[in-house]
DNA sequence: AGTTCACTTCGATGGATGTCAAAGTGTTGG
DNA sequence: CCAACACTTTGACATCCATCGAAGTGAACT
């Protein structure tokens, strides 16, 4: 048992199609709610407080899966989902931690003034 | 001189609408030859080579700039676009340089023993 | 003033995509 | 063996999106 599902090999990752399959709410929600758990976890727990339908969670679990950033096994009538750290992290280094890290939240305008990062050079040399 | 188009300010830079806008080959092409550029540059030079109609690359680039990934500024009959370094930084760090950094070629099975970076080891610890 | 240039806007079109309900598949528990 | 479970597949539908040709806009050049 613990069959896994097809997935596109390491070399075969491609940007666009990632970079597409994390251009979507509802994708990233889950992307970021199986990062959140750290270990390996059934797709209901992590679908739980989606408000989609079934067909519609597993829609998107096969794209993010083609797209070559989940790992999707089957155990009994349950699918495990991980993400693939380091076949992403070897083809788009940085890629993942810059998505999955939760956004900062806008500082509200003159709310409580931000202590530290007031605005940091851009990590790209440009000129 | 050297009107700037409307862009959205950098709070409201969303991860989604970025996502989405990179997720396109050709815009996703716009932005790499406007980094591989340097400085900033005329429309109508980055947009030589590619093969869709000036209609199309009009679009491309307003929604590039509508998802907050550049500037463009109107300097007499022609547009001078720029990438928001800052802003996409301070918003999502990493970002930018993850997406912009040249792919890696697929090492070919076999073909030219790649010298340097084997496996190395993801950035992101799990588990 | 008129033409060329460098785009942009408009309208149309074809294809991809997100969503759901209904039906199907394989698993577990009684 | 049957029912409940945890999904998946299929088919349909509406919407979005990339693309194009045609027409429009404003600046520069002659």
């Amino acid at each position: 048992m613990a069959r896994q599902l097809p997935q596109p090999g390491r070399d075969s990752i491609n940007l666009v199609t990632v970079l597409a399959a994390l251009a979507d709410p509802v994708r990233l929600t889950l992307m970021r709610s199986i990062y959140a758990h750290g270990d390996p976890i059934d797709c209901a727990t992590i679908a739980a407080g989606i408000e989609v339908t079934p067909p519609t969670i597993s829609h998107h679990y096969r794209v993010l899966r083609e797209a070559g950033l989940t790992t999707t096994t089957v155990d009994g009538r349950r699918r495990i989902v991980t993400i693939r750290y380091e076949d992403l992290d070897v083809r788009f280094p940085g890629l993942l931690a810059a998505i999955l890290t939760p956004e900062l939240i806008p500082p509200t305008a003159g709310a409580g003034k931000d202590p530290a990062p007031p605005v940091r050079q851009g990590q790209i040399s440009v000129h």
